[in-house]
DNA sequence: CCTGAAAACCGGTAAGC
DNA sequence: GCTTACCGGTTTTCAGG
């Protein structure tokens, strides 16, 4: 992980698609280099996909709601996880300092989608009750830089 | 954007440099049929952007919060837009139902930059106070969908 | 809007520095 | 570890249905 590899890692975030050749073109590297590089950083887990990033509206994912877990007693945060990666509509959690335990961001299609991915949410072991709050209007959506 | 488009979105979404001739292979069409729906959904902006998805930790961000923003009076939603666009530390952020007016997502280098963005976030106009839960361990982080 | 073919172009490997 | 060179495959364009 040198300077050099973080320049493609730049590159290939602004365009999963560019050509190797390209992006030594603007590192300074042949195309080759490039490739072993890139292959290294997938290898290492450095790079986790390549994916695109898709207009949400187009999901129809519109309804957000940011929730808090509550839970009894000890929270195991690997039960935690395999039971929140079961629900598609989880886009981030982590457990969390303060009263809750956990805090999960949820986007689903609608109010009632909502309500059905909240509800899988709340069979995790040991919850007691949630705190929601649904979003009104977004304000900041950025890359997961 | 029909169900062609949605197949190819899915593929595209798995592995972003998956050639148009294997895209073709899988939802039944040409590779000139598909680079051209491809094309006309970067047009149409469907498709945002080719990216990668990159291990946080090569970034040394790994600080994270979620904070709850509690304002004195009406808050607008726009000014609260422009103000934390300035912040680079905000993930996402939206104004919410409930006792709290917005909730934003930051996350940090180290705690030190966790507060100082914080700082900068509470300066927002109207902000009567803030109630933090940095978190622990990371649940899940999925694309943007 | 699709297919199929032809030309240009790029990715991947191997040899050499 | 990087570069140049080469081959095979892919992208891209275009004529035709």
């Amino acid at each position: 992980m040198d300077n050099l590899d973080r320049q493609i890692i730049e590159q290939l975030r602004l365009n999963a698609r560019a050509g190797y050749g390209d992006i030594g073109a603007v590192v300074g590297l042949s195309a080759s280099a490039v490739k072993r590089r890139v292959d290294r950083l997938v290898e290492t887990g450095v790079i986790r996909a390549f994916t695109i990033e898709v207009d949400p509206a187009v999901d129809g994912l519109v309804v957000e709601a940011y929730v808090e877990l509550f839970c009894r007693g000890t929270v195991a945060p690997d039960e935690l996880r395999r039971l929140l990666s079961t629900v598609p509509e989880v886009v981030d959690a982590g457990t969390v300092t303060g009263s809750a335990d956990a805090v999960v961001h949820l986007r689903a299609r609608d109010i009632p989608g909502l309500e059905d991915a909240l509800e899988r949410v709340r069979v995790a072991p040991n919850v007691d009750h949630t705190r929601s709050a649904i979003v009104l209007s977004r304000l900041i959506k950025r890359d997961p830089r």
